[in-house]
DNA sequence: CTTGACCTTCCCATTATTGGAAGGATTATG
DNA sequence: CATAATCCTTCCAATAATGGGAAGGTCAAG
């Protein structure tokens, strides 16, 4: 099997096989007298565990990791669980970061009358930072009585 | 104002500064007989807004329309709500992407044992694909009958 | 034997940011 | 004033993962 059909075979671009074997995170594939990379269902198997990996956001180097305690039949689950659950958290900083922005960007679009006017707190919180928002019961102390 | 005072009041690195002049998203520095760029506070200005419209995701092309936007006074707010909706539709699937992953993780890293034993359904499903789930209310039909 | 579809390596581009080197300018201190 | 520390300048490189493409070799079908 050569790289192309390995790729269909694995899901992995033809590309992205021999940027893996040049980073070190496969094995080099072997040769054929013209020096076409050949793929055995085992390679194939390989590329199939980097490829479910990638989809679920593991890095390249956490893939190494898994990689390694997936050839070590006498791993400790608990090693996998820590890299997963590691990965976990990472994800979910993630979520909350895109989380607050899409917060702050839904509730200025909300406020945005999106007409042909150019008055527009989207932008104006873009340019001078964070709103005044009154959240004074009594007015005495609200922004707008500053006027 | 040299770069290092126009960073730290505006809050983007010198080293960001310099780059966003390259790259034309803003307008090049004033400079001194020796060269050393000067930034008034109309400069700082937008130099925040551009480290506002960062921290809310937009991309630099993305902070290019904002900007301009931004300096045309008659812009219809439509215009800046469109940017605004797109980077949220945006924003929203890559958190249902990060949510799918994190969702299958905590599925499978639920039912690690998480001990000194290897036997893991993470390593697993990585290495073998999605596991049969018996979803069939009728045994007849499920898996385990096949045994 | 030609043609088309593959393969090889090598280089470049992407996005936003950081790091560093080499050298000049400014500022503070002794 | 001399010198040292701290700035500034430009240029180059690296990051992470992927795609695009060129130039040239190989293979299989006709």
């Amino acid at each position: 099997m050569n790289i192309g059909e390995a790729s269909k075979a694995s899901g992995v671009s033809s590309k992205m096989i021999r940027y893996y074997e040049q980073i070190g995170l496969i094995s080099p594939a072997l040769r054929t007298a013209s020096s076409y990379r050949t793929y055995r269902d085992n390679d194939v198997h390989t590329l199939r565990f980097v490829r479910r990996a990638r989809d679920l956001g593991f890095s390249v180097e956490q893939i190494k990791e898994l990689l390694a305690l997936w050839r070590d039949r006498s791993r400790a689950s608990s090693d996998v669980k820590a890299v997963a659950l590691e990965h976990i958290a990472e994800l979910e900083r993630k979520i909350a970061a895109i989380q607050e922005m899409t917060r702050t960007l839904k509730h200025l679009a909300g406020h945005c009358h999106g007409d042909d006017r150019p008055d527009c707190p989207i932008i104006e919180e873009i340019a001078n930072g964070p709103a005044q928002v009154n959240t004074e019961v009594n007015p005495r102390f609200g922004v707008a009585s500053l006027k």
